[in-house]
RNA sequence: GCUGGGUUCGUAUAACGGUUAGUACUCAAGAUUCUCAAUCUUGCAAUAUGGGUUCGAUUCCCGUACCCAGUACCA
């Protein structure tokens, strides 16, 4: 039995987005599954589109999610180039592989299964419009290939000068007529294409002699030792070049398997970097500056823990037939299995992400969750808080929060009074009541805290005495529910005018809780300022 | 256009020929409460469509519609 081997194959022309991560995350819990090894390559074979710093965030982010390669460009944060008994197959970037692949090249042309092209960029071009113009498609294949300039139709002698002189020409598959291809997929099962469909695929570029992805891929997966291919279905229609390729080469081709993609929330299409930033929530593990200066949103930025990501990946497009939704990454391997992946496209689901984050928040120790809410409150300008206190607030907030930011986002008065007061909650600040007057000059209160109402007009009076309780049973402190109810004051509206005084907000924790966490002197200084300010 | 792939509540999915078509998220209502959350309870909501095959189709086959991908000297 072969050790199974399988590959995550980035191209470093950008960020790598959550469909990436998650055909990654398929392909480790594959290979973790079958106690194989998880090797990353790097498929830089377009220099064109190179982008500095992809790879490293590529890395980075894998390793953000617990993804750690067996085997790849990079272990421990530096280069692999030569090969060891760790890295028997480096280097791992084809670019550093570059010269791997001319004699394979070669060797499909010698045994007629490529040949060389010398059409120049511009007049596939002009083929092209002129085909389209037609209301047809140029398709370089078996059908046009003989009007072409390649080794097939030019005089060997004139081929072998071109080769010699030229530095634009390139290798191209000769893709065979009249043949259905008969190819498995692992999620899709048989597939068949018909040959005279496909076109003759270049192979390989003089001009800067690298390969293209479909040369490297078959020849890297076979001298790699790749057992089975995972990639996203963007891939499906070239799989029958890679058979061919394999057969071509007589070499054993591993078994394939086509994820399916990950779509937009809202409409149609798969999902984009733009989309995220539009409807506010990240498509990237990390976050990414872009060479313009623009920062693309990371879920690891936006407070997700990097095992509700994962979590919340593994559950979008396969399932383990069971009820279960919660998985930790070595839950996720030993439920794994590639034929429960789905075969349509799975919409991304924003809600259901912040669920999953909820759910995994939840299952951490209030003492972590402080930890980690330090940080937060430093951010916002609180620095050396009680950890104590920090503690006792976070076990006060964890049912309602998502994020760790949320501990501050929930009830920053915990840490700071109020300085605004929400003109909803203002506005809910009893107003006269005609049928119930109320004596302004009845001495059950403090006077010198009702004073500033009863002196400007009776239209407050009501609001008035509805501040007065309130501060007197905030007095009370804990015990200003029981004092509430023994006076018969409307307990509600009490409560809720404490509240505003002491949180700045109509709605949101326990009054009482809020109390006793920010003590007697904090709260009597809260409720004179509010008196103050309403006045 | 052509080629390939796909299609179960709004979303993710379960049901591998026989179920009152299940679960989770979202949403709504109720309970609870000093408010808001949380929590609990209840509810709304789906097999794209037309033909077959079969005693019986969500499930198998064919057509149609729609969606997606590919159609580069990009991966």
């Amino acid at each position: 039995m072969k050790r199974t081997r399988v590959r995550f194959a980035p191209s470093p022309t950008g960020p790598l987005h959550m469909g990436g991560v998650r055909t990654a995350l398929y392909n480790y819990l594959y290979a973790k599954k079958n106690g194989g090894d998880f090797t990353i390559r790097i498929e830089d074979t377009d220099s064109h589109r190179f982008v500095p710093g992809a790879e490293e965030y590529i890395i980075k982010s894998l390793r953000w999610c617990g993804i750690i390669p067996d085997e790849g460009v990079d272990e421990n944060g530096k280069v692999v180039s030569t090969p060891s008994a760790k890295h028997p197959h480096a280097p791992y970037r084809q670019s550093e592989r570059r010269s791997i692949y001319r004699k394979y090249a070669d060797q499909l042309v010698e045994a007629g299964w490529a040949y060389y092209a010398f059409d120049s960029a511009e007049e596939l071009e002009k083929c092209r419009a002129a085909a389209e113009s037609a209301g047809q498609t140029f398709i370089y294949n078996s059908g046009t290939r003989g009007a072409l300039r390649n080794s097939l139709t030019l005089p060997a002698d004139e081929v072998a000068t071109l080769l010699e002189t030229t530095t634009d020409w390139t290798v191209r598959f000769k893709m065979p007529e009249g043949r259905v291809v008969e190819m498995d997929d692992l999620i899709r099962g048989h597939v068949s294409v018909d040959t005279s469909t496909l076109d003759d695929k270049v192979l390989w570029k003089r001009a800067d002699e690298l390969p293209t992805y479909h040369l490297a891929n078959i020849v890297d997966d076979h001298l790699m030792e790749i057992t089975e291919v995972i990639r996203g279905e963007e891939w499906l229609p070239s799989l029958p070049l890679h058979y061919l390729l394999y057969e071509a080469f007589g070499w054993e081709r591993p078994r394939f398997a086509h994820l399916p993609l990950l779509l937009k929330p809202v409409g149609n299409g798969k999902l984009s970097k733009r989309d995220g930033d539009k409807m506010g929530f990240p498509v990237f593990p990390l976050n990414w500056q872009n060479s313009e200066g623009e920062t693309y949103h990371g879920y690891r930025e936006d407070g997700y823990f990097p095992e509700a990501f994962v979590n919340l990946l593994a559950m979008l497009g396969w399932n383990p037939g069971t009820e279960q939704e919660l998985f930790s990454m070595d839950e996720l391997i030993d439920a794994f299995s590639i034929d429960k992946v789905s075969k349509s496209g799975a919409k991304f689901n924003p809600d259901k992400a912040k669920w999953y984050n909820r759910e995994y928040l939840r299952m951490k120790s209030s003492e972590e969750l402080a930890q980690l809410f330090i940080p937060v409150l430093e951010a916002h300008g609180i620095s050396g808080a009680d950890p104590a206190y920090v503690l006792k607030v976070v076990e006060l907030i964890r049912e309602r929060a998502t994020f760790v930011e949320d501990f501050w986002t929930i009830a920053p008065y915990l840490f700071i009074a109020p300085s605004e007061y929400a003109a909803y909650g203002v506005s809910m600040v009893p107003k006269p009541d005609p049928s119930k007057p109320i004596d302004p000059r009845a001495k059950v209160y403090d006077e010198s805290l009702t004073a500033p109402f009863v002196a400007k007009d009776s239209e407050k009076f009501w609001s008035a005495e509805i501040y007065a309780m309130a501060l007197e049973a905030s007095r009370q402190g804990e015990a200003m529910e029981d004092y509430i109810r023994a006076k018969e004051w409307p307990i509600g509206k009490v409560m809720n005018l404490i509240r505003l005084g002491l949180t700045g907000s109509a709605s949101g924790l326990g009054v009482l809780q809020i109390a006793a966490l920010i003590g007697p002197e904090e709260v009597e200084r809260r409720m004179k300022y509010i008196a103050e300010r309403l006045a």
